[in-house]
DNA sequence: CGCGAGCATGCTCAAATGTGCAGTCCAGTG
DNA sequence: CACTGGACTGCACATTTGAGCATGCTCGCG
């Protein structure tokens, strides 16, 4: 018998196959130095050899494979997130940096809440340590802020002074406690301070001009305003607030605000939304630094945790008076889904 | 006031700080680097740069991240599987190489057996032209070699003969066309033909004696020894056997090489799990190349698919009969699981 | 207070990798 | 059949990365 004969009769699937393409040599191959390169570790050279390719060869298809997303290069880590978030804020909003903290859920809202602060308050005490900030500093009061103050390491800062940035000072039943906070600040850090000693809203613009004049106020406050650095927290708006547990606000002012827009306060200064002071009668009541002079510092660092921050977390950035912002996951991200 | 006061009441949280890691500044630069050079694709250089440290802690910051596996690299192609099964195949049976083809699902089992012998064969007949073989290639016949026949492209080897490798002349209803298998072979590659002009069992080893003696049948056997080549697929032992149903094997034949715990055949010689002659008695009377002289050639090439293949698959490799091994996913999967 | 172990840092040098370029092959075309 | 454009290959060279080593720093211990 010879070759050559009439191509016999065969099986249909002939034609079927060239619809199914059954993986390309050059694709197996793909594979295969994927592996050998990424499992293995070896390098492009003994991948080549065992391949029985060239490495420039090698590395193309390292190329092709990783441009087709046959290779998936994934940051696993539980916290990249927090960082994509930070650099994101970062970005956004042109700060100076931004650390975002992890706060695990407990399951009650009220723990969490507290959790929450602690957490954002001692990230924040490190990142601050971390910054290295000299001079004078100045200081605001509230939960927050107390929080931050006990987890500060001795000797976390060569500054030469802590400053009070706006008044405090209370006759209600729920002490502001700014005094803790500043010697706090001063005690672990050797610094000298500086207390504010007048209330954070006052009943007329007339009475807080006097005040802010009198030397008692007025030089604490020139002090805040020499200051190249602010640390703040900021508070919301509502019954909950310390503004309102320490007297300065009644149930009228609380509805003047709320109409007005406002979201929360910096420094005891009520914004909106869109970063503008909400109610401009209030603010002239107000004693404290002023938020362009807020502003016009060197670093300012914006510490802001819990539930329900997003929005004077946001409206600070739009004020641009944090240089730094430090809080938790669930603010940050509220903040850039809604910027 | 002066600072230095006694150190003032501070929230029990501070104590609690300790015990939940805020997530170290390390672990965070190390984040930001991998997020700037894997998914920015920066140079370690440049990262450095950003980040305010030395290329070299960058290095060592991307070593980390990627022994704690912070970052994971993973090969998602579809095929990946595949080509790790065929490495896999290659080392733990020293094989020459390894096809493993994937075969979708249709849902039908017939179809999916239809589908699998195809898309094997297809793979077959491919990888076989890359091979380049040359001088005599022997082939046995079956489904399986009548697809990878249809499969075969014009030129796809220099090689000078086709030889039939075992006897498969039938006078049964249902004919092994192995001589369409062959013609095939040689009309697409100019090769010339040898047939095997004998049954694959006769009734009595003097039969076969005589058979193999003759020249019509021991010419063919002749070259069948001497080709460096062999192509050949397995057949599974049970009534739907092609040896069943071409008419060499009863009822009678069948029960006992159950008993005897055959899995299959390779070329009509049925083997054990284990890889060992089932019935001797049988073999003696089986016409074509023994398996010891299938083993001994340079280069054999086993072809097998469908569902129920695994056992002769692994009883072709423990006889050490195959060097380049084609099949589908189920098949390599059951066979590295039960080797 | 001095000492040394352990550790992180940055350096030099070599290895590994990426890039631009010139040569080659091949399919399609005039 | 010559030609041309495009894809692919391997090479020389520049860049990037890794490895080993010396230095300096911290921290605990005597």
């Amino acid at each position: 018998m010879l070759a050559g004969a009439a191509r016999p009769r065969m099986p249909a699937s002939a034609a079927r196959s060239r619809l199914v393409e059954p993986l390309s040599g050059e694709t197996r191959l793909m594979l295969r130095a994927a592996q050998l390169y990424y499992r293995l570790n070896l390098t492009q050279d003994q991948v080549g050899e065992r391949l029985g390719v060239s490495r420039f060869k090698v590395g193309r298809l390292l190329d092709r494979a990783l441009r087709e997303s046959a290779v998936r290069i994934e940051i696993v880590h539980p916290a990249a997130r927090l960082v994509e978030l930070e650099d994101e804020l970062t970005d956004r909003f042109g700060l100076g940096g931004a650390v975002v903290v992890d706060v695990a859920s407990t399951g009650s809202e009220q723990d969490d809440e507290l959790l929450a602060r602690e957490r954002v308050a001692g990230a924040a005490a490190v990142h601050l340590a971390s910054l290295q900030p000299t001079g004078a500093i100045g200081v605001s009061w509230g939960r927050t802020m107390l929080e931050v103050a006990a987890h500060l390491r001795p000797g976390w800062t060569a500054a030469t002074e802590i400053v009070q940035l706006n008044g405090a000072t209370s006759q209600s039943a729920r002490p502001t406690r700014a005094h803790e906070i500043v010697e706090r600040f001063g005690a672990t850090s050797g610094a000298a301070i500086r207390l504010m000693a007048a209330p954070a809203i006052v009943g007329t613009p007339g009475l807080r001009d006097a005040l802010e004049q009198d030397p008692s106020v007025g030089e604490t406050l020139a002090a805040a305003r020499a200051a190249q650095t602010a640390v703040f927290s900021m508070g919301v708006l509502g019954p909950e607030s310390v503004h309102v547990a320490s007297g300065y606000l009644g149930a009228t002012d609380l509805a003047a605000l709320g109409e007005a827009g406002a979201v929360g306060d910096i420094l005891g200064r009520f914004v909106t939304r869109a970063g503008g002071i909400a109610l401009p009668s209030l603010d002239r009541r107000t004693i404290g630094l002023p938020l362009e002079e807020l502003r016009a510092k060197t670093l300012t660092v914006g510490v802001v945790a819990g539930a329900g921050r997003g929005p004077i977390a946001l409206a600070a950035l739009r004020v641009g008076c944090v240089r730094v912002l430090v809080t938790d996951e669930a603010t940050a991200s509220w903040v850039l889904d809604h910027a």
